[in-house]
RNA sequence: GGGAGCUUAGCUCAGCUGGUUCAGAGCAUCUGCCUUACAAGCAGAGGGUCACUGGUUCGAACCCAGUAGCUCCCA
């Protein structure tokens, strides 16, 4: 047999991806059998591949290889999503080193450039899911720009327009001055920054105040971190409760520089023991403001332009950038005597997801949808169980955000994306309409002029179209009742990252709810984090992330695999080290010596030995043993759990004792028999290995060893091994068996005695076992030459017990009875202290009563094994004392 | 400030409905082996006050309360 010495993952890597790709073993067509359909996460266009891409679509991949295995009829759909911002950004740039500005070219000339840049960097993430082994149906690739998946975002903003949950409004928006757009609540990241906090003197209006202490007071003062915005004021609040300030109710002041005067307004929003108890109001420039600007019907006065920089409303300081502004403002102020101290303050401020600028609060008109009425039925969805998240510790979460949500910002001032259908006519009237003729037609039935008809120019935020995501790859929108959205929706499982929860999963299930009246996925299994050995995210500013392709080239996929499953429990971060990669590869390598061995080897038409057969029949109950725990952690989404009990099967199991247990000796044919059972049970491994191993696992399936293979027999399509009997007396036999062998080997060791040495095993046998059928495993596997059963004990043999077993290995001399001595007071004490516990515990009549009958019935059986061993001990040490 | 969660071996994590002296796995470590499948390996071994303090219970890693430390989400 011709193997290599060592397996290389890259040639079975491209061959195997190749195969499955000609014999179309990713498509998926309905038919008649059950589907088993996974929506993968559109990865972000821009995208390439990192760790918890690898994370994510590994998890995805060995969900939908599993379920193929099973006769399912599984369907990966894959694609990408626009991401607006971080493409147009990326145009942007690219026009910028070509010399072009964007604000210098038209709308369908940027666009025209955009998509010239998405045809050329687009599908690189996509060709990287390949080389991971990605097994989607990649005809059925989407990009959330498709034609049809753009006319779904239309015609279901219409739809929700008509329902009228859509509506536009001022609003106080995220700003994001780099990116000139709003962007959502959720893709505000917050961040403590060190801050000062400035105190500054507002002139009281009129009359001077004598203070307590008898001084003129004829100022107050107020602390603020944006003095920048003071021409923005539109009123100084107290607290109607602040003794200090009584004073000042119904008076007005000067705002300091510009002198515009404003009141004094009392409202108890104000924290009194923040600052100085005043609170300066600026209702254009920060959300609380707003809010109390609205209550108390308070000028609105934006002094702000889209860049961040100051506007003519300011007065001063004109073109500004707000950062800058703040600096000059404070000297400015300080010049005039009105600022009274600069203290350090630490305060959380928000940053952009995308363009990591300082977040700017701003009015602006936008489009909104009301959340509170969608929200209510995907709740339930959750609540109820009928979709299920897991771990279940994020139902909490979801609960708490689907019941504070607020109204929901879809509208971002950017061309890459889908644009509003709403339509302005020259009066700033406006309507919803799928096009223009449409509009032109709207505007007419109203009787208003659809004169200067232009269309709204902003575009709808990215989780808009990815919300539909479900449903739109299916096509469910245009043709709601075609095959293909009738038979795989809902989707089974989703995996997906638990910081996107609301930002997309909650948008899906709304979305499936209203347009589906059904749920999109039936399982949300979330991952962690992927972050490196010092628990650090991993980040491309870090530079603390491994190249995902790199790994794999040094690593084998199936060993990278194997390395991100191995210690990710779902939802949990997982703290990625490349040892994992390495352990992955290792155990490749494992199973692929293992294939060596047994396919190496000589047959011979013989009858199988007592030996094998107690072997076969040991490894079956096993394999079915393990095949029912691997199953109850796939039933669990316990995916390393599932892997990891996959990996001792292998390495513990069939390597370290069966294989080792039938291994001829050197130059020695092995029973016919006994091999085909041996096939039988490798190809049953390699097909519970192949979800998390497929490129090894296929490779070897088509071994010449396991016979000729027709063209579509295949490891990725052979039925999923499913749980047969179990022998659970065999297995009991075994664990016995293994004790014996593992004893054997330690007095071996602890001896110095070398491994070629073999040694005689005497036994007491009291209890059911039938060692004499295990003879020969014994001495194959402990160097054993000579097996005798006596019925009393041998003197100078170093001496265990097994169960209520003697087992004696005659050690020719070596034997120190003293430590012999040592080992077995100390067995004796521990036996001692067990049965002290277990029968005081009996002794208790209150455990008695209260205590399961099997319980107490248990605790009794615990004693009389303690109490026989104890016997046996004990005269072990009498015997010693003869020698 | 509000909410959720975590703390078990050197590291990463299991431990379901409290019931073996229940404390477990993988990796790492140590010892001995180049034994014809594999040194990317084989055979053994050591290692923990289950964060802390109380309580409930016949019985607590597990239930309850408090304390400390950490993480995440929201404001």
């Amino acid at each position: 047999m011709n193997i290599a010495k060592t397996y290389n993952p890259t040639e079975a890597e491209e061959k195997w991806y190749a195969y499955w790709l000609d014999k179309k073993f990713f498509r998926s067509v309905p038919d008649e059998r059950e589907p088993y359909t996974i929506v993968m996460p559109p990865p972000n266009v821009t995208g390439v591949l990192h760790m918890g891409h690898m994370l994510n679509n590994t998890i995805q991949d060995v969900l939908i290889r599993r379920a193929r295995m099973q006769g399912k009829n599984a369907c990966w759909v894959p694609g990408t999503d626009h991401a607006s911002i971080a493409t147009e950004a990326k145009v942007v740039a690219m026009l910028k080193e070509r010399g072009i500005n964007k604000k210098d070219i038209s709308r369908d000339e940027f666009l025209a450039y955009a998509w010239e840049w998405k045809e050329k960097y687009g599908g690189i993430i996509l060709k990287q899911l390949e080389k991971l082994g990605a097994s989607c149906d990649w005809d059925r690739t989407r990009f959330t720009m498709d034609p049809d998946l753009s006319e779904a975002v239309i015609d279901t903003f219409i739809n929700l327009y008509q329902k009228g949950y859509i509506y536009r409004g001022v609003r106080m928006i995220n700003w994001d001055p780099q990116g000139k757009t709003a962007v959502s609540d959720e893709e505000v990241i917050r961040k403590e920054v060190h801050q000062k906090l400035y105190y500054i003197r507002y002139q009281l209006v009129g009359s001077t105040e004598i203070d307590d202490q008898n001084n003129i007071q004829n100022y107050l003062v107020i602390a603020t971190t944006r003095p920048e915005t003071i021409m923005a004021d539109s009123a100084i609040c107290i607290n109607p409760h602040d003794e200090r300030y009584h004073h000042l109710k119904g008076k007005k002041v000067f705002i300091p520089l510009i002198n515009r005067e404003i009141p004094v307004i009392e409202d108890e929003y104000v924290e009194m023991d923040f600052g100085t108890g005043c609170l300066k109001v600026t209702p254009a420039h920060d959300l609380n403001d707003y809010e109390l600007g609205q209550k108390h019907k308070l000028e609105v006065i934006d002094i702000l332009n889209d860049d961040g920089t100051l506007n003519e409303r300011a007065q001063i300081l004109i073109g500004e950038d707000r950062f800058a502004a703040r600096k000059k403002i404070a000297v400015l102020l300080k010049e005039a005597g009105q600022l009274e101290k600069v203290e350090d303050y630490k305060s959380q401020i928000g940053f952009s997801e995308r363009t990591d600028a300082a977040i700017e609060p701003k009015l602006s008109m936008q489009w909104f949808c009301k959340m509170q009425d969608l929200a209510k039925p995907a709740l339930d969805y959750v609540l109820n169980g009928e979709i299920k998240l897991i771990p279940d510790k994020y139902v909490n979460t979801y609960r708490h955000w689907m019941e504070n949500v607020k109204d929901w910002n879809i509208s971002r001032q950017l061309w890459w994306g889908q644009r509003i259908p709403a339509w302005y006519n020259e009066q700033q009237e406006w309507v919803v309409a799928k096009t223009a003729e449409e509009a032109q037609l709207k505007f007419n039935q109203q009787g208003k002029t659809a004169a200067g008809l232009r269309q709204e120019e902003d575009v709808l935020d990215t989780w808009f179209s990815s919300g539909l995501w479900p449903i739109s790859v299916f096509d469910g929108f245009k043709n709601p009742n075609n095959p293909d959205i009738n038979y795989y929706y809902p989707t089974n499982d989703l995996v997906t990252a638990p910081e996107i929860l609301f930002f997309w999963v909650a948008r899906m299930i709304i979305s499936g709810h209203e347009f589906r009246g059904q749920p999109p996925f039936r399982n949300v299994y979330l991952t962690g984090i992927v972050r490196d050995k010092q628990g650090r995210k991993m980040s491309k500013s870090l530079g603390n992330s491994p190249d995902p392709i790199e790994l794999m080239k040094q690593y084998g996929t199936d060993g990278v695999r194997v390395g991100m499953l191995l210690s990710s429990p779902a939802g949990n971060d997982l703290m990625f080290d490349v040892s994992y990669c390495e352990q992955g590869r290792n155990f490749a390598n494992k199973i692929w010596n293992a294939f060596k061995l047994v396919s190496g080897w000589e047959i011979k038409e013989q009858p199988t030995n007592t030996g094998d057969q107690e072997a076969i029949k040991w490894f079956e109950s096993r394999l079915n043993q393990a095949i029912r725990e691997i199953e109850d952690h796939y039933a669990h989404y316990r995916l390393s759990d599932a892997l990891m009990a996959v990996y001792k099967l292998v390495w513990d199991d069939f390597c370290s004792w069966y294989l080792e247990l039938i291994k001829p000796p050197y130059q020695q044919p092995i029973s016919s028999v006994t091999l085909l059972q041996t096939k039988s049970f490798f190809e049953t491994l390699l097909k519970l290995v192949h979800p998390f191993m497929p490129f090894i696992t296929e490779e070897l399936w088509h071994e010449t060893f396991f016979g000729e293979r027709a063209e579509r027999d295949c490891c990725i399509v052979a039925p999923y091994p499913i749980a047969g009997n179990i022998d659970e007396r065999q297995l009991r036999n075994f664990q016995v068996l293994q004790l014996v062998i593992s004893e054997i080997r330690n007095i071996r060791n602890s001896k110095q005695i070398p491994q070629k040495e073999p040694l005689p095993l005497a036994i007491i046998a009291t209890s059911d076992i039938d060692y004499s059928r295990f003879e020969a495993l014994v001495q194959k596997m402990a160097n054993i030459n000579n097996i005798q059963y006596i019925t009393e004990k041998l003197g100078g043999a170093s001496a265990f017990l097994v169960g209520v077993d003697e087992f004696f290995v005659n050690i020719a001399g070596q034997l120190d009875p003293e430590s012999e001595r040592v080992r077995i007071q100390k067995d004796l004490q521990h036996l001692q202290g067990f049965l002290k516990s277990v029968t005081t515990k009996l002794a208790n009549e209150r455990f008695i009563q209260n205590a399961k009958p099997e319980i107490v019935q248990n605790e009794r059986k615990k004693q009389v094994d303690a109490e026989v061993k104890m016997r046996i001990l004990q005269e072990s040490l009498t015997a010693l004392d003869h020698i």
